[in-house]
DNA sequence: TAGATTGTTAATCGATTAACAATC
DNA sequence: TAGATTGTTAATCGATTAACAATC
């Protein structure tokens, strides 16, 4: 009797949740790796975990852990090579293969986002902005051409576009996203300030500049509100 | 014999630690305010837990604490009080307190930032904007002066303002950030991609798109890596 | 070897979710 | 009243931190 498991099965027995890493750690990894480029650049090549925290304020066990995430092995006693530590955290993230991404609504964000040439040292790179403004459309804007949104549809699909930017206003943002996920895109990186809707495998990232704002004004009044004396939490 | 107890030991008595909310609970708070805005727009008066969470993608009960950090009472059966709510929302944020900010760094973000007029519904006013460029300093942009970094410090002190942005490149973060420290300036909105060193007392928030990057990237790759059935997570 | 640092397992902590009581 | 919804306490879950073993 031949038991029939070819490869795919035994990765879902194996991982039945996939290969995971905790969001917060996620997160952290980029700022590791804007560390170790700065240490490269000065031409040292090993650092260990504490070093590391001490730099970023973390503790050293949570550094380890986030780091084991991206499949590095260091060697007790003399840490870890910051090249192939850079080398772990590029690979894990993907930043090794480039992804095209298309940008929606080029006013003063949009424009910012196009002119970030930094952007393709992080697996990123935008090849066409769209805007429904024809006085911005066929503008050319940091070497990218502006089309009409029309058009972006079909062009993703003809380009293999997997990644859309929207900085549009808020009203126009669901109806750009719908646009997107027509023209297969898989991920959604949104600067407007409103709840996508989009078909489940789609993935959204939300850069919500009114959560990051709430914080800080809940922490100023509440910093002039308190009596002197008390500690800052939270 | 006379205890001597006056207000502020009796409030750190009752409160260790200061009134707190989770971060998370925090962040959710401007979505919560967006949603129920949109409602009282449309002249809807009132509105239960589960429809706000069924909106935005959240259990009733998440909801429903998230929403007694505010202090909002609800009644049984018939929900909460939109116009209460929202009340309750702004003034726990302090949102009815405009916060003055200065704001350095007049590229393409910055100028974004500065054009961004529904800040002010959301308590913050952004009242100049400060460069080194030459070029740039002593133009107006969306009604704000841009001055020299050099005024920085002494005018925050002479106009009691409490919150710095920070949008300018990477390698010039810091001293600005140290600039805004000597003016008194109590929080700290960056955008640089720099882990800021500043006093303990001094809120800091990073608006690091490069965490968000990170996380769209690395979703974008497993997801072109992993076989197909493989369901998402995280 | 001794000591520093990684790797790993267990304990803790905080946020989310479940269960249920209270109330309109 | 019965039923829907809030309010609250307890259980669960996931991330962080502590403790300790392994290794250079």
């Amino acid at each position: 009797m031949v038991i029939d498991i070819n490869l795919s099965t035994l990765q879902r027995l194996k991982r039945p949740e996939a290969p995971s890493i905790p969001q917060p750690s996620l997160a952290r990894l980029p700022q590791y790796h804007h560390y170790l480029v700065d240490l490269a650049d000065k031409g040292i090549s090993r650092i260990s975990c504490s070093v590391i925290g001490a730099y970023l304020g973390l503790i050293p066990v949570q550094v380890r852990k986030d780091l084991q995430y991206t499949g590095i092995i260091g060697k007790p006693k003399t840490g870890y090579s910051v090249a192939e530590l850079i080398q772990a955290i590029e690979t894990f993230l993907g930043w090794n293969n480039i992804n095209e991404a298309f940008l929606v609504g080029v006013g003063n964000l949009g424009t910012a986002l196009l002119g970030h040439e930094r952007f393709s040292k992080f697996g990123l790179r935008i090849v066409a902005a769209f805007d429904t403004d024809s006085t911005k459309i066929g503008q050319w804007i940091h070497e990218k051409a502006v089309l009409p949104l029309e058009q972006l549809a079909d062009l993703a699909q003809r380009m293999s576009i997997h990644l859309g930017i929207i900085t549009c206003p808020a009203e126009a943002a669901q109806a750009v996203a719908d646009e997107m996920v027509k023209g297969g895109i898989q991920a959604i990186w949104n600067f407007a300030p409103v709840k996508l809707r989009v078909p489940d495998h789609i993935i959204v990232h939300n850069e919500d500049l009114y959560s990051t704002l709430a914080s800080l004004s809940w922490k100023l009044a509440r910093r002039f509100r308190v009596p002197v004396q008390e500690k800052e939490a939270v």
